[in-house]
DNA sequence: CGCTCACTTGAAGCAAATCAATTAGTGTGG
DNA sequence: CCACACTAATTGATTTGCTTCAAGTGAGCG
């Protein structure tokens, strides 16, 4: 995801360890103390940055290691027998990936970086034999693959019983606040999704997103220039998506902080 | 799942420890020594078993415990703020159930019996502290979430870009084939889900599933009677749910065999 | 028997897909 | 610098697959 006023990536920042890392406690090392974060760090392998358009591994490849985005982002997308695409993952920094290899120790899907993206690799039998001897760490990888179990469940309502606009809200509504946990805006962002991919991911089409966009900008619940988005009303964004009263990622909301 | 003749449920099975059970290779104790196994059979609880109707656990519940079904079958859904459910999981004998709750140890939803139903209970702190002892267990349990995490996104593809009667074929040949693994028919079975049911699971109304099989009838590639399914064209089936070419499930792929 | 419930079938309506035309940005080469 | 091709996005017109509404069937049950 571009951000506004994006850092430039530094080359030393490609040393930078897990306990100087800002993404620390959205990442693995969440919940670890200061010896065993330094003991993942040592199987951790930084890359040198994906450019734009560059794969990190194909559907089919055999699985090797779970990658952490450091900065960018990247989308995974798996194809079927008749060759459509679909997009089914967006990865932000902190964001763990390829999860969904472990089971058969094939990629069933394919990454790609939607712009200049930094990652960490983490070679997964060093990280399954790691995980024996810290328990928090194994801890944390349940956690973090049950979160996703849960997530592609939501997706799965959001497919199943949402309209065009509910839709659409939804995903605005989840990166907004995934960006916010990052300490990016969450009312003004640029898309790293083209409205093609965004419609793909939401089971749309391009023309249908584009209009969707246009009658929210119409209704004056944002603006957009391209990637560009600014969201003026997130409160009603968030009651088009169904998600009005549910103010769990949101320490804004009069009812809950009442509580 | 209600299946062709089906076993009574014995009394003493429900003593029956997992190296006796016949879910074996398809549960948590796949790869493991006996050793290992018998060390697992002690934190796992049998429990009486669920009538049909009966909930396993409600969404908000504490999680606990994971739970694996050795007979019967569970349907799992969630609820939104507006009330609507969706249904998310089907859980037939040797899957376990609970994965999506261990990140903020609640349930995110709510599981009830389609029939009667016996389970194993799985407290899911001894489990932890289990599998950090037995590397095998350990990479078991990362292989069954693997594998939802890549169930779910193939059901995601399924949502967003296939019709009706490509979504009933490829939920009735997912079926057949978890069916056939478990040594039960996978070509005539009873659907422990109503037509209602099955449309909500696919995002679809409970007349266009009826309208569906219908068409699948008149076009002779099964029969039905109420609950009751038989599968004529399985292949025809897979072609139309888009898995024609892939035979992974399907040992009689002569494609396959030959390689 | 009459009631309910699960399902089936038909007809009408609608949201989104498809088809189509236009605009705007991006890159290429003369 | 402009002409050209190419791609992404927007907007309008038309079509369509599924939903919604409606009516009816048949099994199960007190």
């Amino acid at each position: 995801m571009a951000l506004i006023s994006p850092q430039p990536i530094k080359l030393s920042a490609l040393k930078t360890a897990c306990k100087n890392c800002k993404l620390h406690d959205l990442c693995l090392p969440l919940g670890l103390d200061t010896l065993d974060i330094d003991r993942l760090d040592e199987i951790i392998k930084r890359r040198k940055p994906l450019q734009k358009g560059e794969y990190l591994f194909r559907s089919g490849e055999v699985f090797t290691a779970l990658y952490a985005v450091r900065s960018g982002s990247i989308k995974t997308y798996s194809e079927n027998e008749q060759g459509d695409e679909q997009i089914n993952g967006l990865y932000l920094p902190g964001e763990l990936l390829g999860l969904d290899a472990i089971h058969d120790e094939v990629h069933p899907c394919s990454a790609i970086a939607l712009e200049t993206t930094s990652l960490c690799e983490i070679p997964f039998i060093a990280l399954e034999d790691l995980s024996q001897h810290i328990p928090g760490l194994h801890h944390q990888l349940f956690r973090i693959m049950s979160k996703e179990i849960a997530s592609d469940q939501t997706l799965l309502m959001l497919m199943a019983q949402k309209n065009a606009e509910e839709r659409l809200a939804a995903f605005l509504v989840n990166l907004s606040s995934r960006l916010k946990q990052r300490n990016f805006s969450d009312i003004e962002f640029f898309l790293s999704l083209s409205r093609k991919d965004i419609g793909n991911y939401l089971g749309l089409t391009i023309e249908t997103i584009s209009r969707t966009f246009s009658h929210f900008q119409s209704k004056g619940l944002l603006e957009t220039d391209r990637k560009y988005v600014k969201i003026l009303d997130l409160h009603k964004l968030k009651s088009i998506a169904g998600l009005a009263s549910d103010c769990s990622q949101d320490e804004q909301c009069p009812s809950k902080t009442a509580s």
